[in-house]
DNA sequence: CGAACACATTGACAACCGTCTATATGTTTC
DNA sequence: GAAACATATAGACGGTTGTCAATGTGTTCG
C-alpha cells in the first residue's frame, strides 16, 4: 500500500468522532441512526464523517431500504495495522514488538 | 490513552511527509538535516512537521550544539500501535488478528 | 569579533476541515 | 398520494492546515 493511501487513512483516523465511529463498528455492522446515538453531532455531520471513512476504504456501506449499514473493511484496516505495526522504535526492536 | 490523544496522533500520521519522517526514524535517530535530504520540502516546512510530531509525543528531540536530533518515542508509538491493533473487524475476530 | 552553519519563528497565502441549518432524495407506511 | 422516516447534499461559517520566503536565534570555527 502506497504511503499516500496510508496517510489518507491516518487522516481519517485523526478525528475523535471518526475514531468513535470506527470503534463502534468493531462490534459489528451498524446503521447510521445507531452511530448517531453514540455521538454528539448532527445527522449531516455524521453523514460527512461516514463519507470520509468510506472514501479511504476503511468502512463499507450497505444500503438496505431506507437504512444505511456501515461496517469495517477488514482488508484496509489490516493493511493499516500492518503498516503501523511495522514502525519500529529502533533497529534492535525486531518486529516492532512493544512487550 | 484517551481517544483525543489517539486522534491527535492519527492526525500527525495523516500527512505523507510526516509519515516519511517517522519511517526514516525507524532506522534510528536522525538530525533535521538528514531528514531534509529525504524529503522534497523546505527547511521551515520540515521544522513545522517535526514540531507537530513532537507535539503529539510521537517523536523526541535531542539538541546537541547546533544540531537537532530526532527519534521515535517508543512509548507513544506503542500506545498507538496497541490501539490500532485492538480495532477488530468483527466480533469473531478475536484479538484482531489479520491472518 | 565575524562569518558560516543548523535550525526555529514569523507572517502570508490558498486550500481544506468540522460543524451547522436548510433542503433534497429515496423508502416505507397509511 | 400523503405523511413520516432515514439518510444525503448544498451552502455557509470560522478555524486550521501545509507550504513558502524572509528573518531570527543560537552554535561553531577561523
Amino acid at each position: 500500500m502506497e504511503i499516500e493511501k496510508i496517510a489518507q487513512i491516518g487522516e481519517a483516523l485523526g478525528d475523535k468522532n471518526r475514531l468513535l465511529i470506527v470503534k463502534m463498528l468493531t462490534h459489528g455492522e451498524k446503521c447510521a441512526c445507531k452511530l448517531l446515538e453514540g455521538l454528539e453531532i448532527t445527522q449531516p455531520t455524521l453523514s460527512h464523517h461516514t463519507k470520509i471513512l468510506c472514501g479511504c476504504g476503511l468502512v463499507n456501506l450497505r444500503k438496505e431500504g431506507k437504512w444505511a449499514h456501515y461496517s469495517l473493511n477488514c482488508a484496509t484496516l489490516c493493511a493499516y495495522k500492518a503498516f503501523i505495526a511495522g514502525l519500529t522504535c529502533s533497529k534492535s526492536d525486531k518486529g516492532g514488538s512493544c512487550k
